[in-house]
DNA sequence: ATTCAGTCTGAATAGTTGTTCACTTCTTCA
DNA sequence: TGAAGAAGTGAACAACTATTCAGACTGAAT
């Protein structure tokens, strides 16, 4: 007697395991990385404890599961703004305004992703995410300076630098407050975006006009 | 009868309070916060674990003292190299720098009193450490505006945004491998300064300069 | 020398959560 | 319908460390 799986039961499989990493990024996006516990994951996913282990070996697991799967979504809304872009500098410009605007949007989510204290290892979904963000913005950067439009410089060391300023400035302890009130969340973007273009080179008036530039179509996202 | 205690006495117990927070900051300095138990302090202080709430009510404190410990040497350390400065440009500079330096020959340090997952809450104590050492950034920046040689900005954002970027680029999961390399440090160091201070606006050929400038004062701690 | 407050010790305790597993429930197929 | 394998359950377990505390020790005062 062979017992194979319906396709309906395959279906509902799926099914229970996006749910399970649902009701993670759910708790991380209320509640920081520390609210993602077995116990209350599984309640949110209408799953017992055990349940969750049927689904991913460890917390370790599910955790960098969570953040493969949010970094895998940054990732396209960058490349997406990026690619619409007219040229080199305002492909950067946008790629800069789109992190900000996303770190922004989900801001307990993208610390707990980022650097927020987990009692588990996830380095190495951590260090995979930056790679793939701070990667994609070295070729932004590269790309600019390919067109002459800025000085040749270490592109990945400037990519890395430009997102931790953006983090630490828009999600960190110090980042201001009030940037749920739509004008004052423009303008930090803004303000961080001229900040960073301006740091790889790009000149303070043209920085300015690009900064107004990429920040139009997010405006949307902005809600302002 | 009445027990007072000898001046010895007086002094053994300070001399122990602060065998205690050296071996922290030595375990700190060297396996990251995550080396900083009770147990193994206590072994390396000398003394058994009891002994160490003797003299710090909780892990909490202990590690948030620790952090202001750190934080004010630090604090010190970039005020006497801005002040030294011959202008608020030059102390700008310098004050990265400074930063710059420090956090490279203190790398686990660095990363355990900025960002490392603790089990304990010392949130506090590392807010009040980076809004000391931002709120530093922020008066050099605002003098060099205020001198006429930046443009005017929201400061505080910046000095933020400046301290995210260093930290990032040189102590971050994607900081350039091979930092014991004197040569490849002085680099790295160079190439954030400059990054650093175009962000806030220094036109690129000054900026080169003072890289420069700072950059000869801190040969000494660079080591090249 | 004796007393005793103050100090130190370190084994035992306690609280927190991830993980397991014996058992129940569900699904497939003859 | 019943047998057997798969999936789900949740209480019990395990591991890790901060913290406690009853007793040992130190040294100041008489």
């Amino acid at each position: 007697m062979v017992y194979r799986r319906t396709h309906q039961v395959v279906k509902r499989l799926a099914a229970r395991r996006s749910a399970i990493l649902s009701a993670a990024r759910d708790a991380a996006a209320a509640g920081g990385m520390a609210a993602v516990q077995i116990a209350p994951v599984a309640v949110r996913a209408n799953v017992a404890a055990g349940t969750v282990y049927r689904y991913f070996p460890s917390k370790a697991e599910l955790i960098s599961e969570l953040i493969t799967e949010v970094s895998r979504d940054e990732l396209t809304a960058i490349r997406r703004a990026a690619d619409a872009a007219p040229g080199p500098s305002s492909a950067l410009a946008a790629a800069v305004t789109t992190i900000a605007v996303h770190v922004l949007s989900q801001r307990k989510l993208a610390w707990g992703i980022l650097a927020e204290p987990v009692d588990v290892d996830v380095t190495a979904s951590r260090l995979a995410s930056r790679r793939d963000i701070s990667g994609e913005l070295a070729m932004r950067i590269d790309a600019a300076v390919r067109a002459g439009h800025l000085p040749a410089q270490d592109t990945a060391l400037a990519a890395t630098a430009l997102l931790g300023a953006l983090h630490e400035a828009l999600v960190g302890p110090l980042a201001p407050a009030n940037l749920d009130d739509p004008i004052k969340l423009r303008d930090a973007v803004q303000t961080v975006t001229l900040l960073a273009l301006r740091a790889v080179g790009v000149m303070d008036a043209r920085a300015r006009g690009l900064v107004v530039q990429a920040t139009t179509p997010a405006k949307a996202l902005v809600g302002a």
